[in-house]
DNA sequence: CGAAGGATTGAAAAGGGTCAACAATGGTGG
DNA sequence: CCACCATTGTTGACCCTTTTCAATCCTTCG
């Protein structure tokens, strides 16, 4: 009962915020209702755009809930090639680890206000409500199966189906009115999509060409035929 | 206490189809702790080659653990085009699934027996005992590391170097001898690197020439210059 | 207003895919 | 026990999608 009146009471901090679709949504309710319940602290701390939040095999101190702005999260190669493996938008939750260190590096993309609450604290509150161990397993397994759905975009998806299903997931995740616009750059989104940025431009502007999308600027999207870029996401 | 003695009972019966590696040992003696500890019953089960063990939206009522043979899960695009996601040896866990449905769906490679529990155990034994929470979650922050080095493999990676990680993954996960005797075929491997069969086929015969490794017979393999294939891993 | 980063577009190259033929393997039944 | 045949794997030739390299065009912001 405690649990549903802070699921409830959740809307009144985060609704301006709020992500529609099923991912984000379970993970905001799940992380207000742990740390909520839990009566820990949550500070807040912005980062700078290309800020770094924190490091590959950095010790996993903090758990983070984006406020406002963006967030990628990736990995590099020795040679510096990046694959960027999640967005994260307002709402979302970021850097839940279970072992002792970070496996992504994460970066704002923009001027990004961030929720932090201490891992130990969470471990803690874990220890004697079940229901926030539960719910820091249901955060990871949301987080797999976001992994789940892009190693099958990344391995088997061609150029088309790949933007197809990013412009879908964005629309899905960050359009406010019809208009939907984009914190990240084309380089954000071809490492994010395992192409180059090159290859996002000549999509993006083929399906300009074609009547299923229109810009405002290189960032500013609208989507005219969501139908279409659902029957291409195969 | 009682954990200690059940994790070093362990061998006892899992001795001899032991992984070696951080990822298969640690999921392993979690399960043994977790399912011994809450006293639950663990059936064995036996699939023949290429039977399905569970279909995606499958509810998901079951988490096995690979006792012999070798195990596939996958996703597939509406045209076929498929994504294994995880090949699952002796002594892994498979199935875990924090929500009502399996994402992946899972077939033997090879005749191959499980050991099964409830999954609706599991997550009874998890509300008494934090220790079991904790592991269930440690095993889906495992797979979800997995998961998120296979995005940086498939998004950013050579075919050489696919081919590269994908044999030093297996050398660690079930060489016993210097042979490592390859359980899935070239079709199931190029699912897994998303390659097709005939660019894996290439690039093994190309490190055969090379003299970094053996073959006696397609699926018998011996490396012979490890250290060269870490480079290529790049 | 001008500079600088970001985005678009073009042309050429390459890495991997497709299609096809052939070889090896291993399981089955005579 | 061996021979046959289906399955699996290898190799070659060609093609195509995407990458690479480069030039130009936009914006955005000092």
């Amino acid at each position: 009962m405690l649990t549903q009146s802070l699921t409830t009471s959740v809307p009144a901090t985060l609704g301006n915020l709020a992500n529609k679709g099923p991912y984000p949504a379970a993970a905001t309710d799940q992380f207000c209702v742990v740390t909520a319940h839990a009566g820990l602290i949550a500070t807040e701390f912005s980062y700078k755009k290309d800020e770094e939040i924190y490091g590959e095999g950095e010790s996993a101190d903090y758990v983070y809930q984006v406020i406002r702005g963006a967030v990628r999260s990736y990995k590099l190669l020795s040679d510096g090639r990046r694959q960027i493996g999640a967005f994260h938008l307002p709402g979302d939750v970021f850097g839940l680890e279970s072992g002792a260190s970070h496996r992504l590096t994460t970066e704002a993309i923009v001027d990004t206000t961030v929720r932090l609450v201490k891992r130990r604290g969470l471990e803690q509150a874990a220890e004697t409500d079940v229901r926030v161990a539960r719910n820091l397993w249901a955060m990871t397994s949301g987080d797999l199966r976001h992994a789940e759905d892009h190693m099958l975009l990344l391995g088997r998806k061609t150029a088309m189906e790949r933007v197809a299903t990013f412009l879908l997931e964005m629309d899905r995740r960050l359009a406010i009115t019809e208009m939907m616009a984009l914190p990240m750059c084309r380089r954000d989104i071809a490492d994010y999509l395992g192409l180059t940025l090159e290859t996002v431009s000549r999509t993006l502007s083929q399906l300009q060409s074609q009547g299923v999308l229109g810009f405002s600027g290189a960032r500013q999207i609208v989507l005219r035929n969501r139908q279409c870029l659902r029957n291409m996401d195969a």
